[in-house]
DNA sequence: AGATTCTCTTAAAGTAGTTTAATAAATCAA
DNA sequence: TTGATTTATTAAACTACTTTAAGAGAATCT
């Protein structure tokens, strides 16, 4: 055995744009079937982006121009609020979109901001080059649909865990259903997203530990 | 002058499902122009329901088969947490679609429950009708696509509110949003919704109303 | 019309979560 | 490696919101 860590050595190879494109043909074919042509058609409408950690891809009041799929690193997804505080909504990894949603579809001014917390690859597509791309390949609709029934279910099961839940149950909850999520961010950005201090956290975890 | 009230009464004429259908239709047309023969097509994919005050058009644990578009009335879907308290998450009244949106999707078990706050008239789908109904007409995706895209930005702003603001802005901003709904639905309704309790609700009212 | 049930209000006591502040531990810059 | 900045922890005082209870008013049921 030459090393005995080979499995646990994660090695991302970013020398090559056809690798990350790859990454979203394969999560697009997982819900649609696509054509040697149409997979062609598709890199056309992507840009790829390296963005470092605590970069911002994009802050309130700018106009939002893309939309984003990670390829890799980690991005969070906040709004600033009258006080100056800011509340995290989404962290984005691996086979994640995310963008100011609506600042994205109607083609305002963003009031969501995106930051980067780990070195991040980013694919960005405009609103128009979607809306040529869905023209020119109308089955990847379903595929854009899917994701949308996804966010929508996503966003019910947050709305309906604020009302019935308490702090510690969404953390455990959070914990349980994005693992990989909660061992790569600081605790002050879980709780920001739980919409609790990080003190009370804190606390939460202090009991959670103890018998 | 016959009747010095006649701009105030109300008349709902239910006589004909026609009158019904063609509610939807000009929903459906502000979105998405529709030839003759689409018009025609449409009305064979909805049931004409009534539901009477009080009464359920959904239960968890029970199988969804419809989403409901709403002639008029007022619906209100709500969920039940683990110690039996009820959380409302959404008012339909005239021309919203409502339904367990995950169940009606994935056509699992409800989780939420449908209660009718006033005699209430909707039109049913089945997943199989709309999925038949996009099929023949696809260009009434583009409808569906703008509901989803409405639902998305309305729950993430909803998300935002929780995070960002007290239960005082959140009732002034429910209040400003959606005045006729407010003035329809009973206080202990708009508590459950807002997430606090009517007690909670009815001291904030009064903080308001003096000086 | 009278009895019953539900809704709204008020108030006092209680609790989940915040604020402030201080300290230790980890990360970052140089 | 050192100093500077950020993050996590702890605790005490505080606040937004809940719970419990009780009474008045409205809606609903026979």
């Amino acid at each position: 055995m030459i090393c005995k860590f080979a499995q646990t050595i994660k090695v991302v190879i970013v020398d090559d744009n056809k690798t990350l494109i790859n990454q979203l043909l394969d999560h697009i074919k997982k819900h649609v079937r696509l054509s040697k042509e149409e997979e062609s058609i598709i890199p056309h409408y992507f840009e790829h982006k390296e963005i470092k950690k605590r970069q911002y891809l994009l802050n309130s009041d700018s106009l939002v121009k893309h939309d984003f799929f990670v390829i890799n690193g980690c991005l969070r997804t906040f709004v600033i609020d009258m006080n100056g505080n800011e509340h995290n909504l989404l962290f984005a990894t691996e086979n994640w979109w995310t963008g100011d949603f609506k600042g994205f579809y109607k083609q305002e001014m963003a009031t969501q901001n995106i930051q980067a917390l780990e070195n991040t690859h980013v694919l960005c597509i405009t609103k128009e080059g979607k809306d040529e791309l869905v023209e020119r390949i109308p089955m990847i609709t379903l595929y854009f649909n899917k994701l949308f029934e996804n966010a929508i279910i996503a966003h019910q099961k947050r709305i309906e865990q604020t009302l019935c839940f308490t702090a510690e149950e969404r953390y455990l909850d959070f914990l349980k259903v994005y693992p990989n999520v909660s061992q790569r961010i600081s605790q002050k950005h879980i709780a920001s997203y739980l919409g609790i201090t990080p003190e009370f956290l804190s606390m939460i975890r202090k009991k959670l530990t103890l018998p």
